[in-house]
RNA sequence: GGGCGAAUAGCUCAGUUGGUUAGAGCACCUGUCUUACACACAGGGGGUCGGGGGUUCGAGUCCCUCUUCGCCCACCA
């Protein structure tokens, strides 16, 4: 026997820990998983949402991918072959931002250095500063598959995304149009209707006159948001049952500042109850006026030039007058509004609350603009998804996120993927540079010449959509387009975490990919988890500054920590609240559990020691008491709550979710309270304690003991490896039975065994009357130093019970409880227990008998008042006749039991006397 | 403007097809440095389940309505 006291630290040293764990799990290959592996194991798949390449790692990733990270360990133990596919995004814009900002530090513009110089730049800061916070997703115990880290403008996927482009072009849903669309002026690019965010702003609402061109002293007023506009207005649209207007429509009015004639036009776009009733159409810079404008055949001058300056860019000459010519929108905006007033156009101002779309990438407002964009036309791709969601093929947890998920397919436009930016995967079209008139060349390879006439060729300037790459993760991380052993062994995948944001913006386009490619959802699952807020319920932001870098919470209290204190936290779809300001206080839960588990495992390692021990399933039944039976029937449930946690990994019939299932699982605290409950409150409180003695002794029972204790653990660790793998595999390491170069990591994950309910039963009554002793000590103040004695009484009043180990238990509350066979006499508490034992505890010389009558008449009252409305209850025809009949007879079983109690106490209570 | 959701203890949330005395964690109060752990242990207080109405033998749970918050979408000139 041995008992190394000095085998593991006193304090749990985090760092060292993780530091140690995190290399050997990737030298043994822990996190790989093969199509050969895959043949044999069921596949569990995630692919993570890829980080942008220059990202730095903040707390919503620590969420994200801790919760991946839970998943795939879960799965991985449970036996599955399970890839974790990790990698970047090469994040167009963003990362054209960043570089863009360092050469404005050096003076210089994107334009200064050229294209091909300004994308090499871009690739060497990429290579050197990028994908750096995969390393930060590896120091909170990320178990992802890192020989198979994947970039979206890698030379693979660049493939992947040129075969997309094409094969859609050749079914006809990418095509080429012209029309008003998002433009960010200082990214210099379109945008799509996702990447273009409404903000409420407080704006203005300007009321302008046009004078009528025959009758300058009639006119008609319109009213709206944008003055400068009316530089490019071609018409007044009014709605033609408007009465009030019919009359105008036909006629021409003039616009105030360049004295351009436009039609008033009778559309049904206008409505009569906004504003005046009467609308002016800019087409070129908005997009509804677009459409008016496309209907009546009117011009589309374009004031406004891609930087946001107001001159006259295409049919618009004479129309800039020469004061407002080179301002900034804004500015032109201030300025034109004296300029009205001189003209006596500008009748009123009035506030006016509205939404503006701005940049979601650099947050300045969004200028409509006139422009030739490459567009997929979504709606076949959109029906796929939604039949995916509807056959039960795809599930979305929380569900109410389904709702929205059709919501937004249902009413799909077309995707604007085209963007006028250098950073990204050039449209896979050139164009015939003499005139031989051939049609624009979409190629999955390079074209060097114009098949036509062989002339020379350019290749269109626009790159794609950051997005149209990252939505085929799923199946180009995995090789696609070729067919892939890893391709056909891993697709589709499992579980999609992420965080609602990018639902539409990468999710729900995935599905549509998925469907439209592979002819499956590529996965069935899509948690969306919560955001991490502050305690003001502000998201995290680096603009707010309220954000916690997740790695300064690893290097105080532990990646595992991190990691529980979040999990913990994560109701399905909930927010997580975590106070920056107070790093100590947010993650004390994680960091005192992990020293409570430290210290359970120090405690019971050195107990048990590292002689070998006895399989429990080897014990005879009979050599256990009934706290062992209580401990393993414990660790049953536990596994069973972990496991109805969690949830069904995937649909049951393999392929579609059934409405039984479709809501089950992946409540994460659910899991980590069951695991924590399981490991705290039982194994340490009760169990461990119950068997402090046994331990002391030598001999058979000291050896059942050790074995259940080890395997209890056992049990316990690999439950909360998937929460807090470093600190379970370093405990994990000392149990006896821990064969040589085994790794939890790969451990199984536990099944119930299935043991004896009745047995585990006796000692529930132990604790029952334990924790009623301590109750009495309490009411009285029974001093700690001072013991006590207690009777266990059976039900029938007469004999007492004897409970193995009641005596251990019993010294833990600092009491001792005997099985005695006489009164004991004089003035003592009695509890009555659910189960019918009676507790007495002789309180002599302490006992206050006017306090212990009252207690008892609470007590009696009490249960007094639950029998009445009981009784009620069941002299309720209605409730007998109605109610289903196993719950009649639940309540009348019930009510018998009760009126034994209260006879028992006032039994006890007239004993009593009074005082 | 359209759609969805939420309101339960001081805080964050559970509460499965209506059916025992509405739960958990944290926070709070009281006691304890009990030989693994004060980042711990033991005990305790605290909720008319947002307001009103209805269905039912029975409502936190179902229906209506009001109030308040949140989210998504939208051609808010």
């Amino acid at each position: 026997m041995t008992a190394p006291d000095d085998s593991l630290p006193t304090t749990y040293d985090a760092a060292a820990t993780e530091a140690a764990w995190y290399p050997r799990w990737t030298e043994h290959g822990v996190f790989t998983a093969s199509p050969e592996e895959a043949a044999t194991h069921e596949p569990f798949v995630i692919v993570i949402p890829p980080p942008n390449v220059t990202a730095v790692l903040h707390m919503g990733h620590g969420l994200n991918n801790t919760v991946q990270d839970v998943l795939i360990r879960w799965r991985r133990m449970a036996g599955d072959a399970a890839l974790w596919v990790p990698g970047t995004d090469h994040a167009g814009i963003a990362t054209q931002n960043v570089v863009e900002k360092q050469l404005a530090a050096e003076g210089q513009s994107r334009f200064d250095l050229g294209r091909e110089a300004f994308v090499e730049r871009v690739a060497s800061f990429v290579d050197r500063t990028g994908g750096e916070i995969l390393n930060q997703l590896k120091s909170i115990g990320s178990s992802a598959d890192w020989s198979r880290t994947a970039y979206t403008f890698s030379p693979e996927l660049s493939r992947a995304v040129r075969e997309t482009f094409v094969r859609l072009y050749e079914d006809g849903l990418v095509y080429k149009g012209h029309r008003v669309i998002h433009w960010c002026p200082r990214c210099g690019t379109s945008l799509s209707d996702e990447e273009a965010e409404f903000t409420e702003t407080a704006g203005k609402l300007y009321h302008l006159r046009y004078p009528l061109a025959s009758d300058p002293t009639q006119g008609i007023t319109v009213a709206t948001t944008r003055p400068e506009t009316m530089l490019g207005d071609v018409a007044v649209a009014v709605n033609p049952d408007d009465e009030r207007y019919q009359a105008l429509i036909g006629q021409e009015v003039v616009l105030p500042l360049n004295g351009v004639r436009i039609p008033i036009i009778g559309d049904s776009y206008t409505d009569p109850a906004f504003g005046s009733g009467a609308v002016k159409i800019t087409p070129a810079h908005d997009a509804n006026d677009f459409e008016v404008g496309k209907r009546h055949q009117l011009p589309m001058p374009v004031v406004i030039d891609a930087e946001g300056i107001v001159r006259e860019v295409d049919g618009a000459a004479g129309r800039v007058p020469e004061a407002l010519r080179g301002l900034d929108r804004a500015d032109a905006r201030k300025a034109i509004l004296p300029l009205l007033e001189a003209a006596g156009a500008l009748v009123k101002m009035e506030p006016h609350q509205h939404s503006v779309r701005h940049c979601y990438r650099c947050d300045t407002v969004v200028e409509p603009r006139l422009s030739d964009q490459w567009f997929v036309r979504m709606q076949p791709l959109a029906d796929k998804a939604l039949t995916a969601l509807r056959s039960g093929e795809l599930r979305i947890l929380p569900e109410r996120w389904e709702a929205v998920y059709v919501n937004w397919l249902e009413g799909i436009r077309d995707w604007n993927i085209s963007r006028q930016i250098w950073w990204g995967h050039r449209v896979p079209v050139w164009y015939c540079t003499a005139s031989c008139g051939h049609a624009p060349i979409v190629s999955r390879t390079d074209v060097a010449a114009c098949p036509g006439c062989g002339g020379a060729v350019r290749q269109d300037e626009d790159v794609l959509d950051t997005w149209f790459s990252s939505w085929l993760w799923p199946f180009s991380t995995l090789g696609w387009p070729d067919e892939t052993p890893d391709l056909k062994a891993f697709y589709p995948g499992d579980v999609l975490v992420t965080a609602p944001e990018i639902l539409f913006f990468w999710v729900a386009r995935m599905v549509m990919s998925g469907c439209w490619f592979m002819g499956k959802a590529p996965f069935h699952t899509v948690y969306l988890h919560g955001t991490v807020r502050d305690m003001q319920h502000r998201k995290m932001s680096k603009s707010l500054g309220n954000g916690i870098d997740p790695l300064d919470v690893v290097h105080l209290y532990g990646a595992d920590a991190l990691r529980w204190t979040m999990v913990a936290g994560l109701g399905l779809g909930v927010d997580v609240m975590l106070d920056p300001t107070d790093l100590e206080k947010s993650f004390a839960p994680g960091r005192n559990f992990c020293t409570k588990l430290w210290n359970i495992g120090r405690f019971l390692l050195s107990r048990v020691g590292t002689d070998p021990v006895t399989p429990v399933s080897a014990l005879p039944s009979a050599s256990l008491t009934a706290a062992d039976h209580w401990i393993l029937e414990r660790l049953d449930a536990a596994i069973a709550d972990c496991d109805a946690a969690l949830g069904p990994a995937r649909p049951a019939n393999g392929a579609t979710w059934t409405e039984a299932e479709r809501s089950r699982g992946l409540r994460l605290s659910e899991y980590a309270e069951a695991a924590r409950r399981f490991v705290w409150n039982e194994l340490a409180d009760w169990y461990l304690e119950s068997v402090k003695p046994r331990l002391n002794a030598e001999g058979a029972d000291r050896e059942v003991a050790r074995a259940v204790l080890a395997h209890a653990f056992d049990g316990a660790l690999r439950l909360l490896h998937p929460v807090v793998p470093f600190i379970t595999e370093a405990l994990w390491q000392q149990l006896p039975q821990t064969a040589d170069g085994a790794m939890l990591a790969r451990a199984a994950w536990p099944v119930a065994r299935g043991g004896s309910r009745d047995e585990a039963k006796a000692f529930e009554i132990v604790r029952d009357a334990v924790a009623a002793i301590r109750q009495v000590r309490a009411e009285y103040n029974v001093q700690p130093g001072v013991w006590v004695d207690a009777l266990l009484v059976a039900p029938d009043g007469t004999q007492a019970m004897v409970i193995p180990q009641v005596d251990t238990v019993g010294a833990l509350a600092r009491a001792r409880v005997q099985a005695a066979s006489a009164n004991p006499g004089g003035a003592a508490a009695q509890v009555l227990l659910t189960s019918g034992v009676e507790v007495v505890v002789p309180l002599a010389g302490m006992i206050d008998l006017a306090k212990e009558r009252q207690r008892l008449d609470g007590e009696l009252a009490q249960l007094e008042k639950q029998l009445t409305a009981l009784e009620g209850r069941l002299a309720n025809e209605g409730f007998v006749a109605k109610a289903p009949p196993q719950v009649v007879e639940a309540e009348r079983a019930k009510a018998a039991e009760w009126r034994g109690r209260a006879q028992q106490l006032r039994t006890k209570r007239e004993a009593l006397g009074n005082g």
